[in-house]
DNA sequence: TGTACATCAGTGAACGCGCGTTCACTGATGTAC
DNA sequence: TGTACATCAGTGAACGCGCGTTCACTGATGTAC
């Protein structure tokens, strides 16, 4: 009765939970430099271990990094993908989508901060891997523009010129809530200008796919296509 | 005769020259990590002066990097604010600007790296600073938008709103031609893919304007500056 | 069940290294007279 | 014009410090029998 194998943490629990203490505390010490700047030393100190018990877990500051990109999206991923399949139409889902990703920077700055800073000038592995999953979310989007009823005549380099300007939308966002202040207020201001952001390019894209079938637009914009290509 | 002072430099030349090493050494080895993991010594053994001279030309790294910041900025300002000028429609100065941009990256692809690299996760006043660049380069945007026949009935909010995702679309236009191959047909791609995106979103946002249940309708017509905020 | 052995997460001393910054200095360049 | 003094960019020794990584180790946990 009193000999419950569940009470006492097995090695291999205690080995996961030093795991989770060593991503958190690099978490939360490239929080104001990166992980090129990291030291495992310093990690080591803020987790309770010797310096040389890291090696038992990650083999560097690389491998650290990338599983801390894994963990970053994963959440997120599934999170969106529920999100635009609920909505059918591109401007159902420009709301929730807009409020979800909001909500996840909330909740978990860290990873999110992680992700925007390494994204551009980390360590070359951590940043292919970033830019990987970036690049995966943006065909998402395109699949998703693809299914639109008429979306039959859209060439495929459109759609995957209009999907990565979203995602880049939706990264300035996440940098402006990670650099703004963590206020409501702020946040739904970054929320509703970020929507506004995407339903004009909505808007826009699909002024530009119907083209060829000419819908009567302004003669300014018409004039705007003819002095672009040069 | 032979005694001309024009021939030997000034001690003020001089301290000139080792400045300007000192930054060119400062973008080279900041290329492959950051501001932040720049080592002084490191600069001062690629300028050929001890750690020590370092000093006298600049207080800090941070300081350095307020310099270099200045330098990146500077002439591209310029350029772009001439094409602009010359354009006196959105469609028509798309293009041009553009390809000024490529051209320019093309031209000095260290200090545009510097400053992808730094806008993000860089040292605070660095980051600052370039924040502060790209605020009123946003806020040149927005007043050329004013400027457009038609644009009294827009507001101000959609205006920052619409020139704040053009900026964002630039940016992470030189994101992708600095990680990308330098080649010639890369760089025409990304030029295509970003006029492209350009356009969609003007399209959309003059659409989106032009709504008639645009919220409360208010008629100010003068970019003001950061009255924005709610 | 108890015993003997294997595993392995974590230890701690030790290494050589490059760092930022201080300080009093040197000696060529610049300037006042 | 020459001379005496001021300026100041660059020097080099010295400091204390934290770094990544190695290595043989310890001792609790796990397992085979």
């Amino acid at each position: 009765m009193d000999d419950q194998p569940v009470a006492l943490p097995t090695r291999t629990e205690r080995k996961e939970r030093t795991r989770r203490a060593i991503l958190d505390a690099a978490l939360t010490l490239t929080e104001q430099s990166s992980l090129s700047a990291l030291s495992l030393r310093h990690v080591a100190r803020e987790v309770g271990i010797a310096p040389t018990a890291f090696y038992r877990h990650f083999t560097s500051a690389e491998d650290l990094g990338l599983a801390l990109v894994d963990e970053s999206f994963s959440s997120l991923r599934r999170t969106l993908r529920d999100v635009r399949a609920a909505q059918p139409s591109v401007g159902g889902v420009i709301g929730p989508s807009v409020e979800v990703l909001v909500d996840r920077v909330r909740a978990d700055p860290e990873h999110f901060g992680f992700i925007s800073r390494e994204r551009v000038g980390g360590l070359p592995g951590v940043r292919a891997a970033i830019r990987h999953e970036l690049d995966l979310f943006e065909a998402e989007i395109a699949t998703d523009f693809a299914r639109l009823p008429g979306a039959v005549h859209w060439s495929n380099d459109d759609l995957r010129t209009s999907a990565n300007l979203i995602v880049v939308a939706m990264v300035a966002a996440v940098e402006r809530l990670l650099q703004g202040p963590g206020t409501p207020a702020f946040e739904r201001e970054v929320a509703r200008t970020t929507a506004t952001q995407l339903r004009m390019l909505s808007i826009g894209a699909i002024q530009w796919r119907s083209r060829p079938q000419d819908r009567g637009g302004s003669g300014r914009l018409r004039a705007a296509d003819d002095t672009a290509t040069s």
